[in-house]
DNA sequence: CAGTGGTCTAGACCACTAG
DNA sequence: TAGTGGTCTAGACCACTGA
């Protein structure tokens, strides 16, 4: 088979996946990738399931065993598969018992990343604020869900909050997301997402500044009014770039620090 | 040649790269690409230089192509090679025009990134403090040269501060580092390193906290004492994991924001 | 045009997992 | 032992660059 020529199973899937201005020539391992992102974002295999074998896939595409492994290497890299050898290759999941931290960086400055205690403090449906809904991608005055809640060190005796969070999510997709629910749910917000609601995040963007405490910030906080905060922005996408939420964290960081890696 | 046995032309190679506790099995692209990684270290192509083809690499360590590209895929994947069809296989660097920025996050938040300007403050040898020894792998004692400067929007009736950076250097790797020498030089720091002291950064480490603006810092960045600041300090690397740089930059971040892709 | 990296194939064998 | 992903090979052809 030529590399250029299309794949002859579902006809026009290139077409239908192109959307920069000049692809121009496809590789078949970027087609056969774009069919495979297709079935992740249709649901055909669910996180933490197998997709079939490198030898079944070849066999359906018509395309040899190291086409195939191209596409999965890449989206192995992008973190929307994971190989397991001798067992296969499954859907990625941030519903697991290991991932106890999707994306938050937070760091202690001495000893290690403990978990951290969650207290839910708010939690409504509203129409979207423009700015919200703006960057959610949601039409004007379209439902959301706003969240607000604490993360405390986990000290037994008086745990100290480190983190805010607001958090704004679309109403459509988190139809049955209520105060009681998320007051029940024990462990992070995206295993939540990932479990109850079917949503993946896949990756996220970040702003991060320094702001003074506000009064009321300060006192949920337990900090003087003025100190010092990093603030985070944060919007969170699940397949095809959807955005999925979107979260502002105000960061205590005192006696812990937002750890980066660049390259 | 089967996929346990070792290269037959540099003797030794796996055992000298080897550091972690069970490799216990390195496939074949892995010798070459520690094979390659040390020609880097060794200087046997120079930033910005081709290395050899992948047919003639093959051939010289009797593999197939196929092999080597395995190798040079995952060292361009950590931006140590890039690759350009047509031409050739090139040692990265830093040291081109059209790098502007190499580690620095910050975005305006409206508008374009334009070019900061830099304004030198101080630049002296001394022994390196106890703390920054420790960090940059210095004996205690050892040469350091420290660096303080300004980067400035290029506003150019009223530029204003934006970054406070603290440098701190090992003494042996920039011998010849001068505050002349400094404030003549027009360019990005990094691309300094590279040109004039045949220091390649490879990677860094960040801890960003948010912090208060102490008196001097508040004058430097024109700002007043106890404004909100983002503290990012950075260990910068080379080959080998080498740390071969240590800033602490302070972040006005009014109208600038630090931007992060997570995935 | 020759030389480079990029894609694709077919087949062999190895390493790992689980029944 | 069968089935999975992981490595390696040899060879063909495509896409891009520059002389």
């Amino acid at each position: 088979m030529s590399a250029a020529s299309t794949l002859p199973d579902p006809p026009a899937a290139e077409a239908a996946v192109a959307a920069e201005p000049a692809p121009a020539f496809s590789p078949l391992y970027r087609q056969i990738k774009a069919l495979l992102v297709r079935g992740l974002q249709a649901g055909d295999w669910l996180p933490g399931q197998a997709i079939p074998s490198e030898i079944e896939l070849a066999a359906r595409y018509r395309v040899s065993q190291g086409t195939v492994r191209k596409a999965i290497d890449e989206m192995a890299m992008e973190n929307l598969l994971v190989r397991r050898q001798g067992k296969g290759t499954f859907v990625a999941s941030h519903a697991e018992q290991a991932t106890q931290y999707r994306f938050l960086r937070l760091m202690p400055d001495e000893g290690e990343a403990a978990a951290l205690q969650r207290r839910l403090l708010d939690c409504r449906r509203m129409r979207a604020p423009s700015q919200v809904a703006r960057l959610l991608d949601l039409k004007a005055g379209e439902a959301a869900v706003q969240v607000r809640r604490l993360l405390l060190t986990p000290d037994p005796v008086s745990p100290r909050p480190v983190v805010l969070d607001d958090l704004w999510l679309p109403g459509t997709l988190f139809k049955g997301l209520t105060a009681e629910r998320l007051a029940a749910w024990r462990g992070p917000l995206y295993r939540l997402f990932e479990a109850e609601f079917s949503v993946q995040t896949i990756r996220a963007e970040e702003k991060i500044r320094a702001v003074a405490a506000g009064p009321e910030e300060a006192a949920l906080l337990e900090l003087p009014p003025g100190a010092p905060l990093l603030s985070v922005e944060r919007l969170t996408f699940t397949y095809g770039d959807r955005p999925v939420e979107l979260r502002r964290g105000l960061y205590h960081t005192a006696a812990h620090h937002y750890r980066n890696e660049l390259s």
